[in-house]
DNA sequence: TGCAAACCATAAC
DNA sequence: GTTATGGTTTGCA
């Protein structure tokens, strides 16, 4: 059985689904409906859940980290994400995708690089990302650095990264299991996107 | 800039 | 099996 709830964080509605110290999926939105929703969406239909009001001791902690997150924080997530549904190649774009510390952005043709396959295959993932923001697809750019989608909407996504500035002036190349991981100053972003929001 | 073609894993049929 | 669909990229006019 999942459990599911939802809180308000500041203005805006989290909703999370985890059973046993896992979590199954998280999301948020303006109103508590849409986070509900885009939540039950990503949860595997066959699976039973009941929505419970006052959190379990997991559900609080997970909910400080959204907030953590969401406020541009550095947080350490070292989470049990419940992915093992979920197809391989999607598994691997995920965890790649949490490996881009605060402050930086990948493109998603650096995640393919990485991980391999094609970035369009790369923005399919971040598509279906049921554990926003915990999985930081928001520092998912386009190659020129402007920001591509978000399923938060653009506004969202550019109020996240400029929470993100930690003044890093160079890129990285990040180590991963399959291949190296280039990321670059998140600032290279809020430039190339200035004055559109 | 703008457009067309190549790209690649999923989901839907 | 096959097709349709993207949160893309690159090249070229």
């Amino acid at each position: 059985m999942i459990q599911v709830y939802t809180q308000n964080i500041k203005g805006t509605w989290f909703a999370l689904a985890c059973a046993e110290q896992r979590i199954y999926g998280t999301s948020f939105a303006e109103t508590e409906q849409k986070a509900l929703n885009s939540l039950l969406n990503n949860l595997p239909y066959n699976i039973p859940f009941q929505v419970l009001i006052s959190p379990s001791a997991c559900a609080r902690d997970t909910f400080g980290l959204l907030e953590a997150v969401f406020e541009g924080k550095d947080a350490n997530l070292n989470l049990n994400l419940a992915t093992d549904k979920l197809p391989a190649y999607t598994k691997r774009v995920i965890e790649a995708t949490m490996q881009i510390p605060v402050g930086y952005v990948a493109s998603y043709g650096s995640v393919a690089k990485a991980v391999g396959g094609g970035p369009r295959a790369v923005g399919n993932v971040m598509a279906g990302n049921a554990f926003a923001p915990l999985v930081p697809c928001h520092r998912v750019v386009k190659s020129d650095f402007t920001l591509g989608g978000y399923g938060g909407g653009l506004k969202v996504k550019y109020q996240l990264l400029s929470k993100e500035k930690r003044g890093y002036s160079s890129g990285l190349k990040i180590r991963l299991y399959e291949g190296d991981l280039q990321v670059y100053p998140v600032e290279y972003s809020l430039r190339a996107i200035e004055g559109l929001f």
